[in-house]
DNA sequence: CAAGTGACTTTCG
DNA sequence: CCGAAAGCCACTT
C-alpha cells in the first residue's frame, strides 16, 4: 500500500463526513472539506472518493460541484447513475443535469456537526 | 526535488 | 449562461 492510506486521517474524517448528508440533500465538495475540517482540499475530496474502497458504502451520489453540476461528464453511465440516486432521493434537477443547489443544498445544523464530528 | 494530474472553486469576460 | 484562466492541495512519477 504505497497509496491511498497515507493519511487515513484526513481520509477517514472526509469520507466520515460525506457520510453525514441526509437523504434526499447534496453538499459541494469544497463544503465536505470544510466540514470535515480541512478547507482548501476540495480537490482532495474528490482524490479520496475516485479512491473509495468497494466495500465502504458511501453516498458518493450526494456530493457534487459548487454550481449544482455533476462532477462527471454529461451523458456519461456514472453521471447517469449519480442523476437517477439523487432523483430517486427527490433531489429536483434541471433538464441540464444540475441539480437545483437552491433548494437542496445541505445546511447541516450545529447539532449534526456535533454529533457528527464530535469535535 | 520538479513536474504532472485531478469525482474542485472562484473570478473574469 | 458559458467558457477560459488562475488558484488550490495532496498524490504520483
Amino acid at each position: 500500500m504505497t497509496y491511498k492510506d497515507s493519511k487515513p486521517n484526513l481520509t477517514e474524517r472526509i469520507w466520515h463526513t460525506i457520510t453525514l448528508i441526509p437523504q434526499g440533500k447534496v453538499a459541494s465538495y469544497g463544503k465536505i472539506a470544510d466540514l470535515a475540517g480541512v478547507p482548501g482540499r476540495a480537490r482532495y475530496v474528490g482524490y479520496c472518493l475516485r479512491n473509495t474502497p468497494e466495500g465502504l458504502i458511501l453516498p458518493w451520489y450526494r456530493v457534487v460541484k459548487s454550481n449544482g453540476q455533476l462532477a462527471f461528464s454529461s451523458g456519461s453511465e456514472m453521471a447517469k447513475k449519480q442523476t437517477s440516486l439523487l432523483c430517486d432521493e427527490g433531489v429536483t434537477m434541471t433538464s441540464s443535469g444540475r441539480v437545483n443547489m437552491n433548494d437542496n443544498a445541505w445546511n447541516p445544523d450545529l447539532d449534526t456537526l456535533l454529533h457528527g464530528l464530535t469535535f
